[in-house]
DNA sequence: TCTGGGGTCCTAGGACCC
DNA sequence: TCTGGGGTCCTAGGACCC
């Protein structure tokens, strides 16, 4: 398990030097709220999660670097580094954004802890981002040593349980929080039954985790006894729901504002539909208030549309966002957010055979999704879009500081003088 | 004033079938 | 008075992940 160390901290850093050995927090969209740290940031005390605006002293008191997130940014520098680890081995599930999960063999001659290391050390001289690296015999152990690693500088970066002298001391100092598949809830649970570390779970009779953590539970702790009970998933899976939402930068009252939005996300969706080439027949639709506020009453509204067989043709989902908006839109309400779901997905080639003929209205509108997808992919987002998602954008969410797409814009890349 | 945006899987319970 | 024993499918809600 190989995990990138604050990746989008080192992101930034890659192309910022300056910000090496400074504090650096990233922001969640609209610049919400802390998402991501750099080390010297969670050694100042910025807890995951802070809002920013309620921490904006800290921040200017410990002279942290504060940016909005770059998910264009991120994103490639995310596929650099997969690309790198695809040189050891041919079996990767690219498990998250910043983490993956490798089958590796032994060289011979060397320690599985020199594979680590070497595997380490290409990473961080071809992307130059800091990784640290996991090696055992389930994922959830994997997962373990990857912590263990990254916990104590004299790892180095990288730990191999077979290596160690004693795996169940280390799982000793392992809070049962930090397993993976243990969050908040079951931890809790656990706590309670004096269950504390994951040496406590591993040790855990089977029955107990059966009846309380059911079967994910005890998948876990059969894997923390070394037990693989979790695959690797290396073929990527189209996704079975696709949502698109954002807060606004400000409230929106104004219905043809919210549309505008709605518009915009139905779009990105059918979008990410067609390029993992499925088609849906559902489709959800849902505007809330904001929240946390102490003055206004929360409201979620929610609308779903079923269609009598499934698209991909963003005009027909945009008809049905019409609708539905229609159906849950009250005047004098200050929305906060907006979004779409779609669901009831099913793979592109169970469309409808219509398309086949070309002159059919839905062969046609099939033909225009395709060129509209390929002028996008070829001259860059929103080169063409629909007129609905409108051209002065209100609503658009927060981002006052957000670094260039250092790696996919032409006119944004940095220039060496 | 200001608090993100995606996903997955499992289970219980209800509706329905014979 | 006495009222079986199997199934399937769907949905909502809850747990988890990053």
């Amino acid at each position: 398990m190989i995990d990138c160390n604050n990746f989008y901290a080192s992101c930034e850093r890659v192309f910022k030097p300056e910000l090496r050995g400074k504090p650096i927090v990233v922001l969640s969209n609209n610049d919400g709220c802390v998402i991501a740290r750099s080390e010297e940031a969670k050694q100042a005390g910025i807890p995951m999660g802070a809002p920013a605006f309620k921490y904006e002293r800290e921040f200017e008191k410990h002279g942290v670097y504060v940016l909005s997130s770059n998910y264009a940014l991120y994103g490639d520098m995310s596929r650099r580094v997969f690309e790198t680890l695809s040189q050891f081995t041919d079996e990767l599930e690219m498990y998250s954004i910043d983490e993956a999960f490798l089958v590796l063999t032994k060289p011979k001659g060397k320690t599985w802890n020199e594979l680590g290391t070497k595997i380490r050390q290409k990473v961080k001289q071809w992307t130059g981002i800091p990784v640290s690296v996991g090696i055992s015999t389930s994922k959830t152990l994997a997962k373990v040593a990857n912590r263990i690693a990254k916990k104590n500088g004299t790892f180095n970066g990288v730990c191999a349980t077979m290596e160690l002298e004693s795996l169940d001391k280390w799982l000793h100092q392992v809070q049962v929080d930090d397993v993976w598949g243990i969050g908040k809830n079951y931890a809790e649970l656990l706590h309670n039954h004096g269950i504390d570390t994951a040496l406590d779970l591993k040790n855990a009779p089977d029955t107990w985790v059966k009846k309380n953590l059911k079967v994910t539970g005890l998948r876990t702790v059969w894997e923390l006894r070394g037990t693989p009970c979790i695959e690797l998933e290396d073929v990527v899976q189209p996704r079975k729901g696709i949502l698109s939402s954002r807060s606004f930068g400000v409230p929106v009252s104004d219905k043809e504002q919210l549309r505008e939005a709605l518009v915009t996300y139905t779009s990105r969706a059918v979008e990410k539909l067609r390029s993992q080439r499925s088609a849906a027949s559902q489709i959800s639709v849902f505007v809330k208030t904001n929240r946390f506020s102490k003055t206004e009453k929360y409201i979620k509204q929610n609308y779903h549309v079923s269609l009598p067989e499934p698209t991909n043709d963003t005009t027909t989902f945009l008809k049905c966002v019409t609708l539905a908006l229609d159906k849950i839109y009250e005047q004098g309400i200050r929305y906060h957010k907006a979004g779409v779901m779609i669901t009831a997905i099913t793979e592109e080639t169970a469309l409808q055979s219509d398309l086949f003929d070309s002159t059919s209205a839905d062969s046609k509108r099939h033909e225009l999704m395709r060129k509209l997808d390929h002028l996008n992919a070829k001259l860059g987002r929103n080169t063409v879009f629909f007129g609905g998602s409108g051209t002065h954008a209100e609503w658009k969410m927060k981002q006052e500081f957000k670094s260039p797409s250092y790696t996919t814009k032409w006119d944004e890349i940095p220039i060496v003088t």
